[in-house]
DNA sequence: TTATATTTTCAATAATTATTGAAAATATAA
DNA sequence: TTATATTTTCAATAATTATTGAAAATATAA
């Protein structure tokens, strides 16, 4: 295995894994471009390496920043922007979790909350309401995990794990 | 707030819920639909609903199925099939994330095996394989986790749920 | 067995989402 | 300030994914 190779398979299963967690393809590509080079990259290596329009890599560059997944990296002498990407999963994952809360978790509580003190009156209905209130402590639960995990270190993290498996 | 109405938005959620989740707005409607109504529904019920093709709802029922998140009910003196799903928040979520597992983690998991053991001679490559283990290592612990919550009942997770937050 | 109800398949089409590439806007250097 | 490099926008198009609906396959009743 070529380590040229071993980051193409990394970009591509990178890109996979974005798809199928609502995050568009060449958005998780181009992180995993990041996450594979040790300099910070500009627009037009990016461009290059995944041969995607000037467009597109901006546009998706920029959903990498709204998300917390690249920075601009300061570079003397270098008039075009450069792009790097925090390489530690554990930030990773707290930066993700806290934006999919935000986007997703969010407004579904948001709907919860508005629903869940329908008027009840058959059994049918009662058992309705029962499930809206089930979700409704559940999704407390998960964004209250999630908040605590973003505000933890990853100490807390592995800790967590070892107790657990 | 009318029960009707409180119904619609919960499909509408849920189903929105869905897409950024990877699953397909008409099987998670499906779902909530389910989720919803105490009585099993049939192929023709679901098709009214939702004001969705013969077709598209038999697809998506099935995914429901392959997902174990629906079940055929048995109705007797009935010739067609109805259609009922586990209302336990807790079971869903562990069904979930075993499939999402078995269906995104897992193949992660084998490309980075694969290419973990790559050759690097360089600080840069160095570096790349460094990460490559760091995402080697949080899959399997996400693994694990996955395992143990699916093996544990409720309650293991509300007393989780107690001790961190 | 035959008749009929029900489910499944799948090619055609519709709807949605991603991508391009050139023009406009903005930033930087001289 | 002007010239040039760089980034951003966005209408047009391409690619992908979802949906339809009718025909084929299967299951059930009589």
């Amino acid at each position: 295995m070529e380590i040229r190779e071993a980051k193409n398979e990394f970009v591509r299963v990178w890109g996979e894994l974005g798809s199928s967690w609502g995050i568009n393809k060449t958005m998780a590509q181009i992180h995993a471009l990041l996450l594979s080079s040790s300099e910070p990259l500009s627009t037009e290596q990016i461009m290059e390496k995944l041969n995607i329009s000037r467009g597109n890599a901006n546009m998706n560059v920029r959903a990498l920043l709204d998300w917390g997944l690249a920075n601009k990296a300061y570079m003397p002498e270098e008039r075009k922007d450069f792009f790097e990407s925090d390489k530690d999963i554990w930030n990773i994952t707290r930066q993700v979790a806290n934006e999919r809360r935000k986007r997703e978790l969010d407004p579904l509580k948001r709907t919860i909350d508005k629903i869940v003190s329908v008027e009840a009156n058959t059994k049918e209905d009662k058992e309705f309401k029962r499930m809206l209130k089930e979700v409704q402590d559940y999704t407390s639960s998960a964004e209250k995990l999630i908040d605590k995990l973003s505000r933890s270190d990853r100490n807390w993290f592995y800790k967590l794990l070892m107790k657990l498996v």
